[in-house]
DNA sequence: TGGTAAAGTTGACTTTGTCAACTATATGCG
DNA sequence: CGCATATAGTTGACAAAGTCAACTTTACCA
């Protein structure tokens, strides 16, 4: 049983998560109000989709809409996101950033680029393109999201 | 405020990983012996490594080493694993896998090689190798453990 | 108008990660 | 030798995320 192109795949998308989850947390946790990894994708989502209801996030980020309910409240109680109910469709939820929220999405992806700098350190501009080109093609094909 | 590279990265790796956990979570707890995908990477590692100690295990998986403390206790239960104190050095564990532990060892290789071959059909062969060599790249620069 | 579907919410739970304190063994040096 | 310090492993407490199912409210449609 030696190494195969999967173990040194897994163990590779492994380790870039790791380092990249460790050039986040610092600070990500310095900012005024404590953000997670996740909370950034949701607030950078918000300031370019203002307007949006949680299912959008929900779909765009990937994620649970229970869990996105709980951070849009958590992020709403820090007074970085406004609620407003949609006049059209009295389910559905409009989301907006509020000033802090702006502040703080331009902040956290500020730091967000900055450790995907850091990460992408040995790659030119051409190979981070091309790593964009080919986790993108990976992610088109075969979703289950068929059904 | 427009996407950027890091913005498209961003996403695209945390879909990629999403799916990737997606196909990992469903066959790996229909298992004998259920397991988290971090618990594969254990057992190969362990496979390939017999009597390899936890801090092989940590420095390789990248993970705390209180957490592999616990997982090698469950697994351990589960009759996956043997330990072994070193007869050279007292604090050294060695550790190793039982007939069971091989077995499940391939089984999750199988399982995550399945997941991963549907991630990248997409990519050619020779694709799939630049995704790894882009990945590896990465690591390599300026990690943390310089200290 | 009644049934079905969708959006969001809540609760309970599991998994994984993080960090600090602690035990036991080893090693080096005066 | 005997102490200081380092290292391997363990434990506890906790935080962050993900998962799933049940439930409420609103919309839509036949």
């Amino acid at each position: 049983m030696q190494t195969d192109l999967t173990d040194a795949l897994s163990r590779a998308f492994s380790d870039t998560l790791t380092r990249l989850r460790q050039r986040l947390r610092e600070p990500l946790s310095a900012l005024p109000v404590p953000l997670g990894p996740p909370d950034v994708g949701l607030l950078v989502y918000l300031a370019t989709h203002p307007g949006c209801c949680p299912q959008d996030l929900a779909r765009f980020l990937g994620r649970d809409k229970a869990q996105l309910t709980r951070k849009i409240k958590t992020l709403e109680g820090h007074a970085l996101i406004r609620r407003q109910t949609d006049a059209q469709d009295g389910r559905r939820v409009c989301l907006f950033l509020t000033p802090a929220g702006e502040r703080l999405a331009a902040q956290g992806k500020a730091i967000r680029h900055q450790a995907f700098a850091e990460l992408l350190q040995g790659l030119t501009a051409a190979e981070q393109q091309q790593l964009l080109t080919l986790l993108e093609k990976c992610n088109l094909g075969g979703s289950d999201d068929t059904k």
